[in-house]
DNA sequence: CCTCGGTTGTGAAATATTTCACAAGTGAAA
DNA sequence: TTTCACTTGTGAAATATTTCACAACCGAGG
């Protein structure tokens, strides 16, 4: 059943999911409106959409609602995944105290810290475990996703013990460079996003 | 001058770069060793450096100072960029109080927010302005990037402002998806990472 | 000097991805 | 019913990117 997408194709879909959630199911789109929204040409979202199988449905655009339950089929994006944080600094406390809000998608289910003090006086909504406990504590609430929010030195124990609990998924904000065969690791480093975009100017005069 | 490099190539170097940010000039690698750094196939590394002009150096491996100039005589990254940042929130305020340390590639000028409150209340060695008057500081200040992190609905009129004052790229972090034909764009979403990420999961069985 | 294990740089082949062009469908209006 | 201005889905063509294979090179150790 899991036909193999083009990578690009699954982000541009997983974009274009965004943009339907925030919109009413019964709002009529076609590819070159919704191009627009996201900055795809209109061909592309055609050829994603026909390689992705999407039915026949009319040649008169598309229905948010029915695009959302395709994306949703394709990639089961309405169950529910249980999300840990390990490293409670100002990024991982960040995302415990503002829970991302996408229609319930993922909830945050603990957190953790080598910083025995930083979990007993902390308080929130969500449990904090000590680190140590990590491997545990994701095989016993069943957790599936992992962020990643500890320092460079930390990274890759922590990938480990994820890995232990049986995680599945992994994304890494520390400054380290992880990757792992067996699980999926996505890596994001602001200054690296600020790096590339200067790389993509051509012709910056440098400010000084 | 400027060879049109692959976008992927390009984001290669960068992560190639980072590496070798964090390592002593006169470290000697091959491709291989370099490749299981960085989580990239020798031969795409050879592949990548070979369209970027890298000219023949020896056929012992590459010192890493070296390297890093190489990248450096490409995209310039040498030369410090004036960085701005719009909306003081919590995102934003943690690139204000903890600033990027890239070898002081990016430098953060200023700070922007609606809220006249916010601005003089938070004290910060960084200098904070109200929103309005960010296009003529941008100019002032000779500010070369933007860092959006405000609410999805002040985006686009934010994005407007940096525009008028003559910005190369933004690194947008608010929900909004921008885009524009004259500057660099680059929308980085949370939410969407991790959605990116479980779609990449082949046979994903959901927690509950 | 010669060999050996390891290395780079790069054309050419193999893949992957995007773009194009168009037949065919839709719905509204006359 | 016929036209009109729009739409989709998709093979095929055009590009882009990655992978491969290998000649040429390096440095160490005879």
């Amino acid at each position: 059943m899991s036909l193999q997408l083009p990578v690009q194709t699954v982000s541009r879909l997983c974009l274009i999911y965004r943009v339907l959630l925030g919109m009413d199911r019964e709002t009529v789109l076609s590819s070159s409106k919704l191009g627009k929204l996201v900055n795809i040409p209109a061909h592309t979202i055609r050829k994603d959409l026909s390689v992705a199988g999407k039915l026949k449905s009319s040649n008169a655009g598309y229905k948010a609602g029915e695009l959302l339950d395709f994306i949703n089929g394709l990639f089961k994006f309405d169950a529910p995944l249980r999300v840990c944080v390990a490293g409670i600094g100002l990024l991982g406390s960040s995302f415990i105290k503002n829970p991302v809000q996408e229609g319930g998608q993922f909830i945050i289910v603990a957190g953790f810290d080598t910083n025995i003090n930083k979990i007993e006086v902390m308080k929130s909504d969500v449990p904090l475990y000590p680190a140590y406990e990590m491997a545990d504590r994701i095989r016993e609430l069943k957790i599936d996703l992992g962020i990643i929010a500890v320092p460079a030195q930390a990274a890759e124990i922590t990938m480990q013990r994820m890995k232990e609990g049986g995680i599945k998924g992994i994304l890494n904000f520390s400054p380290a460079i992880l990757g792992d065969k067996d699980i999926a690791v996505r890596n994001v480093h602001f200054a690296e996003e600020l790096r590339f975009l200067t790389a993509m100017i051509p012709d910056l005069e440098k400010g000084d």
